[in-house]
DNA sequence: ATTATAGTTCGTTGTTAGACGAACGACGAA
DNA sequence: TTCGTCGTTCGTCTAACAACGAACTATAAT
């Protein structure tokens, strides 16, 4: 018989897999730019790179390197247009984030 | 007469003090560790560094560098119970940190 | 006075992040 | 075919981050 000890006493770390996962969301959303993204995106159902690139006082590679972060964390997805990209939020992982901030912040 | 223009046009930046202070709060919130923190003083008034201590798999050092920077974003507070520091939550900008996520998420 | 407890600060190390311009790849238009 | 547009990747630089142990500070206990 196996018996997987997979509990919090076995490997000693208290911080369950929600609070990682929250904190990765978190992490994503900690730059202004990023905020600044996710947000616009949040009312809207799309956007496209080369928009933002006009509205953001940034590099557009430093725009893309922030795009990548958000679609690493899963936050947004995007899809080619050729010659353009078209952004929009992943539905089911930005739900995620709701319920997971929900429950901390109690609401 | 001085016209004073702070509009984005002006500097060029839509990023707007909510999303930089609401990035602040997600940045601080952007380590698992430091959302463990966080989640347990949400749902209780206080807890002491010793007691983190004991239940996080990280040197104590660490921990302090993590409560810093809690502090320092504003999330929480110490108070001196020589010897001991209990934390708690800063309830204002927690509050603060919920409107604005409660915001973005449209809850 | 010394010792113990509790937690912070310091210094170090290696990694990651964020900024940029240049080079590149993937298209469509001429 | 070449050229232009669009956005990504690469390389570089500097700063920030997160880990640790040791040293330090601030207390209370002995």
């Amino acid at each position: 018989m196996f018996v997987i000890l997979r509990t919090n006493t076995m490997f000693k770390t208290p911080i369950t897999g929600k609070q990682k996962k929250m904190a990765r969301y978190a992490k994503a959303m900690g730059h202004p730019v990023r905020m600044y993204v996710l947000e616009l995106l949040s009312k809207q159902s799309c956007c496209y790179s080369g928009d933002l690139t006009e509205e953001l006082p940034i590099a557009k590679s430093t725009l893309s390197q922030h795009l990548k972060e958000l679609k690493e964390a899963g936050l947004i997805q995007g899809e080619i247009e050729a010659p353009k990209i078209r952004y929009c939020l992943n539905r089911e992982n930005w739900k995620e984030a709701q319920i997971l901030f929900e429950a901390i912040f109690d609401m």
